[in-house]
DNA sequence: CTCGTAGGCGTACAACATACGCTTACGATG
DNA sequence: CATCGTAAGCGTATGTTGTACGCCTACGAG
């Protein structure tokens, strides 16, 4: 009866989406949003009810195109369980200004908790059961989530690894031989390498 | 021969950690922590440049706190790389609402690059050298950085489990049957947990 | 006593999220 | 076709934020 909506909370997260790819995460505000689907600031308050909201629409935007179809059995679990990671990593990963938000607002987001689903009965059929399943769930998400971070937030190389690389010899030892050895390790090895270690360790 | 200043960093950064303290990250804001040291806003910028290296100063304060002598020999390398992460972890948890800012910032602390060097130094007794190391470090980085979160942003217990637990089995059957037996396994041993799984993986 | 330096502060401004109330488009009903 | 209730869309206003700029003043060296 009423007037219709003139939008979907897609185009919205879209909208907002494509404001942050643009102009970064501090470029997110409800003016720019609003322009970018050309409305004024106060239209966009029909749809959401504050700023908080249409961050967690952007997030539910990014990680619902994540594939959550369980990965073909045959191989190992190990590789099933990294077929899923990599699903996860590079869906962020298109989109680095997002981490935070993600981060920030993962745990009310359904996408996440369809990978998690899948993901748990990857576990499941390796025989990780009761306790060992919790851990091996939370400490998953913990390195994928941590590991993230890192590569997008703390530079492997770069300036960062310069200023290590600079520290005195004398009083940092260890982390001026590791800093050499860095540049032989790109981000995907690193990350395969740790998550390796990390399902390794759950072995029953 | 000028005036001398009446402020060190240190009271600037424990002032500002007052602030978040009481009134959380939210409450965090140069009129907010010039009004707990008793001086007018601008005075701060005497101090420093903008509000990022005021977040800056108080990641450092937290982080400072760490102790980073190297744990005693006679152990194993898996019980030492533990007490170092406990140090850090209980540190970081003594303030929970400063998580996110060092997360943002940790990269340029000090204290973590003591800390990252004790660790380095214990991956090297352990006999674990080159791109074995680098990956090491890195992942452990990340498993901390990514499991401190969890803790205190996603909270395993409460309403987040509640929530989980209460999704159609029939679409989630796994994660229905996970959340049954999360009550079973508190916080630190979730975290013992994994990193044991971790630091399991990375034996050579 | 004087004076240059730098600490401290008052004012001002732009950008922000958002509460409130008005106007207007719409479609179901007469 | 005419009417009217509902909700979309928007204009204005408020309070908070970080911080640029310029003034006043406390201080110690000469």
């Amino acid at each position: 009866m009423p007037r219709p909506r003139s939008l979907t909370p897609d185009q919205l997260a879209s909208a907002a989406l494509t404001v942050i790819d643009r102009d970064g995460l501090a470029g997110l505000s409800m003016r720019a949003v609003a322009q970018q689907v050309g409305m004024s600031t106060m239209a966009l308050y029909r749809y959401i009810d504050d700023r908080g909201e249409l961050e967690r629409l952007v997030v539910e935007q990014v990680l619902g195109t994540v594939d959550t179809t369980p990965p073909a059995t045959g191989g190992s679990w190990h590789h099933r369980i990294e077929v899923m990671v990599d699903r996860l990593r590079g869906v962020v990963g298109a989109h680095p200004w997002v981490v935070p938000l993600v981060i920030a607002h993962r745990h009310r987001s359904i996408g996440v908790l369809r990978w998690s689903e899948t993901v748990a009965g990857i576990f499941a059929e390796a025989g990780l059961d009761g306790r060992r399943r919790v851990i091996a769930l939370r400490c998953l998400l913990a390195y994928v989530i941590g590991a993230i971070q890192l590569e997008h937030l703390g530079p492997l190389v770069g300036a960062g690894t310069q200023a290590i690389a600079d520290l005195p010899r004398t009083e940092f030892p260890h982390m001026a031989a590791t800093a050499a050895h860095v540049h032989l390790v790109d981000a995907d090895e690193e990350f395969h390498g740790g998550l390796t270690n990390l399902l390794r360790g759950m072995e029953v």
